[in-house]
DNA sequence: CAATTGTAGTATCGACTCGATACTAATAGC
DNA sequence: GCTATTAGTATCGAGTCGATACTACAATTG
């Protein structure tokens, strides 16, 4: 038997959702195009490509296509051809593109959480951490979680090189930023 | 300054509402379709009506007749003009949309939660309440709330009768069943 | 190394969604 | 009664999204 307050947790997270993204016009930009900024300002080098944006997204390479034409034209990411593969795109957010983040109407409800639950959001935190894995889990999704957190991961490999920790799984050097950024390889230790 | 927990955690009510979102094509419908069946099986009988759907998702009554309209044509609502104002519309969910029900996505998330909380959502589901009541009185919107909590609800008025309690802001009689329903009109009290 | 298979991304089409506008009908206020 | 307001619908157009097909490149296989 499900709990009562499961399932109307459940409702109550849909509906702060769907409060956020009923005021989101205001820049010009529908969720879609606000989660695909949230996610490349906070993606390491190799998870900012269109797959794994579609990836994180739950979304498709073709519609995750439209919505880079359109956040392209706006002047918020730019496209360039990767070196590595060349078929692959690099995206990156442009300056505007940072910019513009300082108005994510997400921020409102960050402020809603932070007065709910009197500045200490971290055991909420906590849980939408485990539900979300759970969640993730059960979808046979990425995880999409915090490099340094992740089974490939090797600190401190090059003790006092500008990259001195490992990317076990890509054979890649990592900086302490990289270490921190999420990443569509992730996969808990 | 915003505490970095908060603004994650609203990160994370986003993802796990996507989540939900992406895996819902299953039964054939959309998204507002799902948040309209439910609203409509836990909404009290003044609040089945077009307008306050389209208060409870934030949207226009425009396009909630057109969710409304699709909703009819499957069989799982059915319109009928009201008694008290001819202007309006009652809506009810059919006997195939009270089963639909049965097989929401939102009910995966629900056990996504019961398995993360080790099966007491209650303190999750207190903070979010918090937070959706922060969220609303910030823009402006309605509660939604379960009419016994308001400020309007006048409990066992008429003892041993089949609606004992009453509504003062509308001055009707309210059953058990009435008053654990979510209403349109519910204020704080 | 040539041929095959697989992958990254884009273009395009069609169904659908949604907000805006305009409209009808009914109620409320004066 | 006349006007203003409200409930709901119809319709249009911009935009979204998934599906399909395609190009270009990479990886694999023999």
């Amino acid at each position: 038997m499900l709990p009562e307050a499961a399932l109307e947790s459940a409702h109550l997270i849909g509906r702060l959702d769907r409060l956020v993204r009923s005021g989101v016009a205001v820049e010009g930009l529908n969720p879609a195009q606000w989660e695909a900024l949230r996610y490349l300002a906070r993606a390491n080098r190799f998870s900012r490509t269109p797959a794994a944006l579609a990836d994180y997204l739950g979304s498709t390479r073709g519609t995750v296509s439209q919505t880079l034409i359109a956040l392209e034209q706006k002047g918020f990411v730019v496209r360039s051809q990767s070196r590595q593969d060349r078929r692959s795109v690099d995206l990156a957010l442009t300056r505007a593109g940072a910019m513009v983040l300082k108005r994510d109407p997400l921020i409102g409800l960050a402020g809603d959480i932070a007065t709910a639950t009197g500045g200490d959001a971290a055991p909420l935190l906590a849980t939408l951490q485990a539900i979300l894995a759970a969640a993730i889990a059960r979808n046979d999704g990425r995880a999409f979680g915090i490099c340094h957190t992740c089974r490939h991961f090797r600190r401190n490999v090059q003790p006092g090189a500008a990259a001195p920790h490992h990317c076990a799984l890509l054979d890649e050097p990592l900086s302490e930023a990289d270490s921190a950024d999420i990443c569509v390889e992730q996969e808990a230790a």
